[in-house]
DNA sequence: GGTTCTCTCCGTCTGTAGACGGAGAAAAAT
DNA sequence: ATTTTTCTCCGTCTACAGACGGAGAGAACC
């Protein structure tokens, strides 16, 4: 039986040399290479096709999802298990998108991880699940988030409330009538259902909605 | 020479065993307690008077800036080793007025932290560069915080802005009239020098000021 | 006792916000 | 070719927001 062959992406040497010394006791596990970004993962992978990429999603340098779209989409047989520290809704789902193959927590024992990594090699995914929930949670609730329905020059104003500009600033900003901001506003507020402009910018707020800035 | 007696507390078993292996070379240093929580961290400590505690931060139950606040008020001559994930603003400085010893991020090398710990026994203090910046930036620009200087009430009034709620709202969840809503919300929008309560909303979102769920 | 701070409330007044309804032009979808 | 969507603008009207000034009561501080 050949080994199982694994890449071990963390931008934390502590982590990283944690999860080494787990797997020297795991006869069945070896790592083939040892990363600590986004885009070294994606060099590893490619160089040495991994059965498995444990990957941590937040690093300094290029981050995990990107790398995981990268992996999943070149075709490569690697199966990327993700094994982050936080349960942030704003990573989970787009890391499922990206082609995540499993998602474990750092708070999971090394006997989990361990048994994850197998179970990837073999074809079978382990989502944590507090990550379920999460995802149920999208599933039940915001099946579509509200603001997915706000055209392009709507999303441009609600980004300009988000910031706390009055409609006579907004109006400046992006060139047009008064009027005109007014009746985007009106359509912002009637799409999220919201009462007032002040719950507006808390609802942009609290989705990461803000305003790009311009160079 | 008495070896440095250290207590590890991490909630991510992954963390604490890189530590330890880590640690196994270092003949001057011996762990002698281990733990995964706040709570843990202060009864270790104090059942263990150690000469140092290497501590995370955001852990699950019960998070280290309360732990290090008991530790170093129980004046047990233990100094407390931040070691975190992330450099984050709204830690760091409590964290630090918590009576934090040193600061360490875990991307730093297991060199780095090994040296801290041996400066932290000697009474030396190390601090990452990037949190040192966050200090500085600090100092330089909010010296004191804006909102340091709202009154009890104010701050309760503002709670309830940066959820989206009217001065109607507001007077019926606080018992009190309209025009003392109108009051407060003047002086609060003048106190943070912006120009409407939506801009308020924004502030106290950017800052963390939400409004406490009552039970 | 006097001063200062905080919380409470009042009235007036101006400006903005936002609802409602209507409408034209360009682009995209059918 | 026709319909739908999107962006733009207009006017009117009501209600809320916020500025400004004043004021009384209680607590805390000197």
């Amino acid at each position: 039986m050949t080994k199982i062959r694994l890449v071990v992406v963390d931008d934390h040497e502590l982590v990283r040399k944690g999860i080494l010394s787990f797997l020297l006791t795991e006869p069945d596990i070896e790592v083939v290479g040892e990363g600590k970004s986004g885009a070294e993962a994606i060099q590893l992978a490619k160089k040495h096709t991994p059965d498995v990429v444990l990957m941590d999603l937040l690093m300094e340098n290029g981050n995990g999802i990107e790398a995981t779209k990268v992996i999943v989409d070149t075709g490569l047989n690697s199966r990327v298990v993700i094994l982050t520290s936080y349960y942030d809704e704003k990573e989970v789902i787009p890391a499922l998108e990206a082609g995540a193959f499993s998602f474990l927590l750092k708070t999971s024992s090394a006997a989990e991880v361990v048994t994850a990594i197998r179970k990837a090699a073999k074809g079978e995914s382990v989502i944590e699940p507090k990550v379920t929930n999460v995802m149920v949670k999208r599933l039940r609730h915001h099946e579509k988030k509200l603001h997915d329905t706000l055209t392009e020059r709507e999303m441009d104003v609600l980004q300009c409330i988000s910031e706390g500009m009055t409609n006579a600033e907004i109006s400046e900003d992006l060139f047009i009538g008064i009027k005109t901001v007014k009746t985007h506003v009106s359509n912002i507020l009637s799409k999220l259902s919201v009462a007032d402009r002040t719950q507006a910018a808390v609802y942009a707020n609290r989705n990461s909605i803000s305003k790009p800035k311009k160079d």
